[in-house]
RNA sequence: GCACCCGUAGCUCAGCUGGAUAGAGCGCUGCCCUCCGAAGGCAGAGGUCAGAGGUUCGAAUCCUCUCGGGUGCGCCA
């Protein structure tokens, strides 16, 4: 129920009766808006600047003619031109009021639902490396994600959301050599120095001792092979458990957890991998060649040679992508193929992926392999996150990961709380670079957005709190607010407020379709402002305080006013992921 | 050298995909609690939307170039 689509419709229905229009003129430019100005109405529309060329008159006069078709309109107080040909309309009360009502029964499924026609997404975000805990730098991609998948899921998509564990690389034999020498430590040895070039985290001490208290010594005397294949397996097991606990604090729970090794490993003497490059090598799109040396400086190790390439520069991208590395086994991009491929067997129509800034130069190729396997019968987009700069009061914080001094997810969520950190990485378009300041993240002040939003939804609760103690024969349940006569809302506040509510399923359109989730914390802020601003109206003006002693009806109507915007809130916050509390303390 | 992202008030940022006089918060100035939560609200000052061209009824928004900042650039994951 989007008011705004609505009378888009209603008009383009209009322009079609209206004479000087070429019946063939093309609508899809005509929208309906809020107005930024609150002053000109409560809907404006384009119409008429749009369609002035087509219909050979100026805006302002085919304007009028048809603001006096729309004047008929039961719905419609008034119209009137304004600008170089804006039609600005004003409601009815009633119709706002009515609105309200359709609000206050759809309460938190309210604007959900409208968009996604049930279409299969797969939102992929976070699956960070499984060699050690999350670090700050991981917060903002897997709460940019979460979010997105939350909005996507409100709008009517079939969300999955999904983390890649990258299990099959080099780094998982260094991470299994790692803990090997923390087993061995564990077993009493002395190992001095955390040889350069294995991870030095004492966050590898405990799977160590499990492997220990389940194996004993025995690991020692298995042949290498063996041996390692139990570390890699219990160390990566143990990495995951402590990033599905890292995720669980920030409130990020993943559908699917894929596994990188699935790929490559054999059924019937082939892999995934192996099967992919087969038909794709059938459909032209594999070749083996030589590739131009790198732009710029050339590495020392740079030599010619012939490989298997992906022929992407078919479909988009700026050079062909090596499949096969020097020594025989797959690259990583050639996983990342079988990978899209597996996805696109499993019926998802759009893949979006969420990825740090500094994975930049991975879009184009991600997009050809999109279009290679695919073609349109499925989408793929890539959400860039750029980079997270800490601060603790106005002092950037040093982090040095050589050191092992990395500011991790865990530390900085237990600092300043959950609902804090999602909402400031939300608070600011996922493009552009983000000042995380400590102090005033935990602020309990305007300054603080989260802290400003969740009051507005507490205080909704305090009213009903007071209205029970003050007036304890009103029926206050959910039946008697469905039931209110909302059209004792007149108050200018009262409907402007109606009005921001109207706003948010058409925010949420426009934010899943955008898959800009920030867009939902902006809105919630400037919700939340409206109600505070009508608050504080009634310190002025007494008789526009929510409870009214002598006036039970009207109470009733304003604390349905209410529950809807505890609803909208509550909703809004549901899908930053922060907690919508009834009472602050 | 090439590709992608960013440049909006003193500071941190929005700007609804091309609309009306470019908006918030912080900071600054002055106000509002015997009254539903002042953890809030109101008012004021503050702008060459990095710069220059172009597209059109209309540009912070789209195109081109310049300047400035960030991130990447064969077999790493």
């Amino acid at each position: 129920m989007n008011i705004y689509q609505e009378f888009t419709d209603k008009i383009k229905k209009i322009l079609q009766n209206v004479e000087k229009i070429p019946e063939d003129a093309d609508l899809s430019r005509v929208s309906v808006e809020p107005p930024r100005d609150p002053s000109h109405g409560d809907l404006a529309t384009n119409a008429a600047m749009v369609l002035a060329k087509p219909a050979g008159l100026n805006p302002r006069e085919l304007a009028q003619s048809i603001a006096n078709q729309l004047e008929s309109d039961p719905d419609i107080e008034s119209v009137s031109v304004a600008g170089p040909g804006f039609i600005n309309l004003r409601l009815t009360p009633k119709f706002w009021t009515d609105h309200l009502k359709i609000i206050v029964e759809q309460g938190k499924n309210y604007g959900a639902g409208l968009v996604g026609e049930d279409m299969k997404v797969n939102v992929e975000y976070v699956s960070a490396n499984p060699t050690g805990p999350m670090h700050v730098g991981h917060c903002r991609g897997a709460v940019v994600g979460d979010a997105l998948a939350n909005l996507l899921q409100f709008a009517g998509y079939d969300v999955t959301k999904e983390y890649v564990i990258n299990d099959a690389g080099v780094q998982i034999d260094v991470l299994a050599k790692s803990v090997f020498l923390r087993y061995r430590q564990a077993l009493g040895e002395e190992i001095g120095e955390i040889p350069s070039g294995l991870y030095p985290g004492e966050y590898l001490i405990a799977p160590a001792e499990a492997l220990v208290a389940e194996f004993g010594n025995k690991l020692l005397e298995l042949p290498e092979e063996e041996c390692m294949q139990i570390l890699r397996d219990r160390s990566v097991d143990a990495m995951m458990d402590m990033i599905r606990s890292d995720l669980e604090l920030l409130n990020v729970h993943h559908d699917v957890f894929f596994s990188e090794r699935t790929l490559h490993e054999k059924k019937d003497g082939k892999s995934a991998i192996d099967r992919m490059l087969e038909t794709m090598r059938e459909r032209g799109f594999v070749y083996d060649g030589h590739l131009p040396p790198p732009k710029g400086e050339v590495p020392e190790d740079w030599e010619d040679r012939e490989q298997t390439l992906f022929r992407s520069t078919e479909v988009g991208d700026d050079m062909d992508r090596p499949l096969v590395k020097s020594d025989g086994s797959y690259t990583y991009f050639a996983a990342d193929v079988a990978y899209f491929q597996d996805k696109f067997m499993r019926g998802f129509k759009r893949m979006v992926f969420v990825l740090g800034a500094d994975h930049g130069g991975y879009v184009k190729r991600l997009k050809a392999v999109a279009n290679a396997i695919a073609g349109d019968k499925a989408e793929l987009d890539v959400l860039l996150c750029q980079l997270v700069k800490l601060f603790r009061d106005g002092e950037p914080v040093r982090m040095s990961k050589r050191a092992g001094e990395f500011v991790t997810l865990r530390e900085v969520v237990e600092e300043v709380g959950r609902d804090a950190v999602r909402f400031m990485m939300l608070y600011r378009k996922p493009e552009a670079p983000l000042d995380f300041d400590f102090a005033k993240v935990t602020e309990q002040t305007k300054d603080n957005p989260v802290f400003y939003v969740q009051y507005a939804h507490a205080r909704t609760y305090s009213v009903f709190r007071q209205a029970a103690q003050e007036m304890p024969d009103l029926d206050i349940t959910d039946s008697a607010l469905l039931s209110a006569d909302l059209s004792l809302l007149v108050d200018e506040g009262e409907l402007a407020l109606i009005a921001k509510m109207t706003e948010f399923p058409r925010m949420i359109e426009q934010a899943a379709r955008a898959d800009e989730p920030h867009r939902v914390a902006f809105y919630l802020y400037e919700l939340a402002s409206d109600l505070h601003q009508h608050w504080n109206r009634g310190k002025e003006l007494p008789e526009l305080r929510f409870i009214n002693q002598e006036n039970a009806k009207l109470t009733i109507a304003r604390l349905a006013m209410l529950r809807a915007i505890s609803c909208v809130l509550s909703a809004g916050l549901g899908i930053v992921g922060a907690n919508a509390p009834e009472e602050m303390r």
